[in-house]
DNA sequence: CTGAAAGCGCTTACAG
DNA sequence: CTGAAAGCGCTTACAG
């Protein structure tokens, strides 16, 4: 391995120069630096990047931390989009990225104190979080820099990068409402995640500003899963009152629903109307296409890159949380019109 | 930051003596062991993996090398499920992941190179390779370790992790062939991939076997991408003489190319069947539901790390390539047998 | 503008 | 079984 010191040698200055050279020092002459630079590129030669880490005290790497079920995680589309945005920023700002998971449950703080004692990375981006998450008390008492891509009730000033998640579900169930549904279900999500807590509070506001009930025969909690949509199906057809219209999750949970409705032969959106969130690409695919909320993945994954790398350069963090604006695409899964009851 | 002399010094030894409990050196004594352990454990101490490194030449971490339009890469479910099986192996074997994707267009070696050079990861794992990869050549020329999730053919001897693409492709027309089918289209991804070509050969012996013509109207080659199947679409269902059935590359792109079928008020799979490759998650609920061949994408992630993680110990490496084995799954979109033409 | 020296936090022959 | 010393490849005050 070429080192240093054998460019030093052969460019007959010191190791401390051709330090200076690779950084970029301002009082390098000309000469010794254009010299160096040749015979660095004669002998191919690369810095060692661990061995500059250990003296800099930084990495260039961000951890990008995945929460625990990564089984589902990749069962949607959502967290690649999400990959996505964060590795084109990442990239572009010459910042590796290293993926680490939540391991074994009985010390969730096993994998994220391994990765902030061991040095391994200068910032954390945390995918999403639990409504009450040690890793966050963690990271915050170890004062180490990291961004939540999502939102943290427990620690309101963690750095945040969320859509306006009660305004999402609000403007979904708004929306069936404005259709003249009055009969609104909810599928959620895992209740312990703040994503569907906060939804749950939009599709509530919604309703009540409408002087509707929500019904909580009408509420169904699930996982990311197209099963969770599947079963929450089978429960509302056959309830004597069913919902004539439902927000969903996620898009990935609507899947399931409609593969659900189409079994038990009922019409979407005639029978039943269906909003979901996230507006994957698949969503318009999907029979019939897919109304759906979408919140800017990719943007979100970029925009915290942005706020971490921010964060990290010691710049003031003018806005807390960063809100992802979120815009409702509507199709034809939910472009039906209840017609008004007969008024007699 | 607590360091292993601070540890040292509570402990009463030499920095040696913790060096060596923390690698659990086999001359220690219990007595030390024990006493050095628990003051590292009240301190919440935690070694220095940069400082590791450095001395010891290996990083723990594997590096994941995104091909280059990473862009298309989340669009896909494959990506996402070859990733949670490289993600669960190498959590599960205490390795971290580097996730790198080659950037600049006029240096293809920018990003390999800082990796390997600057000591950043102990082995590399290939997803998917062009079929003259300079990456290879240059890991290969490096004497670097690595894996190939694919196949090269200029580099017979590169370890790889690969399904036999000619015998999918192979057994997806064929199961058209047994069908009844004789006029069979194939919708190919980019023609530069290994993967594309392979199949190619797959789909044309089966054809050739049959007796039966590959019209080159008949082929279409794109990228991975929905839109790629929908324009093939376009294409050949305005042929004279179009095919009865299609071959396509991906799941992805199959959806591309029923989304255009029911755009143009055909019948799947009457009008033409269907049959792809991948068997996502969603190929289930798509309408029709789509035949697939399942080709262990899991698997495939989580063997690569595997056959890495044994190559880094040196262990003698038996079998190359390592063979996934795949399995047609038949749904509706090609369950329709092509009624014989009357024999005049 | 440049060099010698100390040091980042660890490991590992060598010696005892 | 344990310690002192050298060293991994780099950076950075300090001095000139």
């Amino acid at each position: 391995m070429i080192t240093i010191k054998d460019i030093a040698k052969l460019a007959g200055v010191s190791p401390s120069t051709v330090s200076r050279v690779i950084s970029n020092h301002p009082r390098i002459s000309t000469k010794t630096s254009l010299k160096v630079k040749q015979i660095m590129k004669e002998l191919n030669y690369h810095p060692n990047i661990i061995a500059k880490s250990l003296v800099s005290r930084t990495t260039h790497t961000l951890g990008i931390m995945l929460p625990r079920p990564a089984e589902e995680l990749f069962q949607n589309y959502f967290f690649g989009e999400l990959l996505r945005g964060i590795i084109t920023h990442a990239t572009r700002m010459n910042y590796e990225l290293l993926l680490t998971t939540e391991t074994s449950s009985d010390n969730e703080l096993h994998a994220i104190s391994r990765l902030v004692h061991g040095r391994r990375v200068d910032g954390i981006l945390l995918l999403g979080s639990k409504r009450d998450d040690p890793i966050i008390s963690f990271l915050e008492a170890e004062k180490f820099p990291f961004v939540l891509i999502g939102r943290s009730e427990a620690h309101p000033n963690a750095p945040m990068v969320d859509n306006d998640n009660v305004q999402t579900a609000y403007d979904a169930t708004h929306h069936l409402i404005a259709q003249g549904h009055t009969r609104i279900g909810f599928v959620s999500g895992p209740p312990d995640i703040t994503l569907s807590h906060d939804r749950m509070l939009g599709y509530q506001k919604a309703l009540a500003q409408a002087g509707l009930d929500a019904d909580s025969d009408w509420i169904v909690e699930g996982e990311f899963l197209q099963e969770s949509g599947f079963r929450a199906m089978s429960l509302f057809m056959s309830l004597p009152d069913r919902p004539t219209a439902i927000v969903v999750i996620d898009d990935n949970v609507a899947f399931g629903v409609l593969r659900a409705l189409a079994e038990l032969h009922y019409l979407v959106p005639e029978d039943i109307s269906v909003v979901s969130f996230n507006n994957i690409a698949l969503s318009e695919l999907a029979s019939p296409p897919l109304s759906s909320i979408d919140i800017g993945t990719y943007q979100l994954g970029y925009t915290a890159v942005q706020v971490l790398l921010k964060i990290l350069s010691g710049e003031p963090q003018l806005h807390n949380p960063v809100i992802i604006p979120h815009r409702l695409i509507v199709r034809e899964s939910s472009l039906f019109s209840k017609p008004k009851p007969p008024s007699d």
